[in-house]
DNA sequence: AAGGTGTATTGAAACGTTTCAATGATCGAC
DNA sequence: GTCGATCATTGAAACGTTTCAATACACCTT
């Protein structure tokens, strides 16, 4: 068996092919990118050298020259969210498909990270950079003047260009939809009031409330963070003398800790208790019954954002600084149904 | 106010810098990365003049020159699985906190694309690669003969440097907890049976059933993916007039599908059917009553990858072609009790 | 005053590509 | 048989760093 002469993999460059090739490294590099035509047979001259010696381009140096690195970045405040999981998993493809792979950081909702990683991003001269940002304030500063193309998704930051959900429509289609089903006594599980898209689905619920002059008492509502531990803390909603009958949250993930507590309480979802989610993450299709939720219309987020970076590249056009607003769609599955009639309902 | 001269960010250079200086490049170099002692005033020169002209280094020329690029490949089958994202976000964490990048690449079962993203991964001339492979097994020669520093997790190549846990203990412990509890009509969520580990958490479980003497008969097994839909296939469990009174899955997953089917057919989790994981996933403790499960330990198993790696990369030591096994341990929680009398029950 | 010893700095080559003006070859038209 | 025109190819500069042998300088020692 003939041992190919694959085994010195380490270093054959485009200079190696074209010495073997009998060509320049010019027109190997045109034959490589097709920049210009090469002749039929100095085609075939160049192909089999490069199978024979294994070669593989040394992008560094090509994004050296070229100044283009076919990556981006994506900056997420925590990969293990299952949202933004969805997110970077749609982001990866359609980026794929655009010829761009990504780098991947994780803030860890920490803005010393989220800075150091939007640096090292800049260094390493991504093509462009899709951020779901933590709330940073001075992230504007740094993004404001610097020359890679970059789009927020998620949550925005005025000014700058963005793509994310028209969250106030969001928190209106909710409320009025807990309102036509005849609660009154509706709690609010707001999250992290600091979060702007919070802020707004918060906004859109309460607009709806005003408007029908229903007022949410103090021990009505939570803050806390988009996690699961802050849904849980509804427990306290169960401890009230009176309970509410349906929780509007800003997020899936926090209805989910809400609903365990609801099991945890022994209440019955939704016969005891209405429950609205935000976002339509996987896990929502799959309590029982399933959760009523706004959905996101992701794809056309991540393929929007994608897309308006490749532009932007390409064509070397700005992004703009306007928000681009995405609807989101509200979903009615089992959680939620009329309210019980007011009588008074004591745990035991 | 002054406006400072940071707006021409675009292509300050080394050169530059060492030009504003008043020092040669080199010693720019030596200062920027320690490689050389440079004397305090020189020192403060070149920093104040870096902190002038808003200088940010270009990795791509450092890496062309040093062969080195601060970045890892991280190859998974499908991020939004919550079981890989959360791998995917240890990896980072380790990686970043050694000094290195990721470059996430989402296969996404697909064989073409696993190979498609290694190939352009080697062109990259990341420093290392972390895979969690779809079981394709050209993958093998593939990474036999590259240069790079590469690791298995999760799911192994045999002969292949690898970090995985122990998964034919793991189906032992899972198996010895659920017949000690008096189970002996145990289903089989088998999963993907083509995937390794699978096959490890299948042999461990078999092990004891035969060691007992206990028999799986055919309708008792369903195969199928590593995925929630085939969790969902157990409602064929439930069709049998006999049913199983205990289940045994290969990943959470799966379990929580199983966990659907029955409460989609009123059956009750512990009290008509127990039922066991394996993974321990975020979602696994929130269930009501949480689900037991066999509890990996992937940080030991994320942090051994990256550091592994590390390790290969820097004093250039081979990895080996071993496997290193990690523990994983038993969480007996709500989801497992004692098996009911041996009544027939019937479903409605 | 010559030699020796460090320490801080320099200068230029190298890394592996792309890019582009310039060259050569081929061919049809006159 | 010459002139353009077209097409394929070449050669060398450039991209922004690191690296390293060589130098310059200052300070001791004898």
């Amino acid at each position: 068996m003939a041992k190919k002469a694959q085994s010195n993999n380490q270093k054959v460059t485009i200079k190696d092919i074209a010495r073997l090739a009998k060509v320049s490294v010019g027109t190997v590099s045109n034959y490589l990118n097709g920049t210009a035509h090469v002749a039929e047979d100095t085609r075939q001259q160049i192909e089999t050298v490069i199978n024979q010696l294994n070669y593989h381009p040394n992008m560094n140096a090509r994004s050296l020259r070229s100044k283009r690195t076919q990556s981006l970045g994506l900056l997420v405040p925590n990969i293990s969210n299952p949202f933004f999981s969805e997110i970077a998993r749609l982001i990866e493809r359609y980026a794929w498909e655009a010829g761009y792979q990504i780098f991947l950081c994780d803030s860890d909702g920490d803005k010393e990270r989220e800075e150091a990683h939007l640096e090292t991003l800049y260094q390493r001269r991504v093509d462009g950079v899709i951020i779901i940002h933590t709330g940073n304030k001075s992230l504007r500063r740094l993004v404001e003047n610097w020359s890679i193309p970059t789009i927020f998704v998620d949550r925005h930051l005025k000014g700058l260009p963005s793509i994310v959900s028209d969250n106030e429509l969001g928190g209106k289609l909710s409320l009025e939809h807990l309102l036509s089903l005849g609660h009154v006594r509706v709690a609010i599980m707001a999250g992290d009031a600091h979060v702007d898209n919070v802020q707004e689905r918060l906004k859109g619920a309460y607009d709806v409330l005003d408007q029908h002059g229903i007022e949410v008492p103090g021990d009505y509502r939570i803050e806390g963070t988009q996690s699961l531990e802050t849904g849980i803390e509804a427990h306290r909603f169960w401890d009230l003398p009176e309970y509410p009958t349906a929780v509007f949250t800003t997020n899936d993930v926090i209805a989910l800790g809400v609903w365990h507590s609801c099991l945890a309480r022994g209440l019955r979802i939704p016969e005891d208790v209405s429950l609205i989610g935000f976002d339509n993450i996987q896990w929502s299709a799959l309590t029982v019954p399933p959760l009523t939720t706004v959905a996101q219309d992701i794809e056309a987020i991540c393929n929007g954002a994608v897309t308006a970076l490749d532009k932007a590249i390409n064509e070397q056009a700005s992004l703009g600084s306007d928000t681009q607003l995405i609807q989101p769609q509200l979903l009615i599955r089992g959680s939620t149904t009329y309210a019980p009639s007011h009588q008074q309902i004591t745990i035991k």
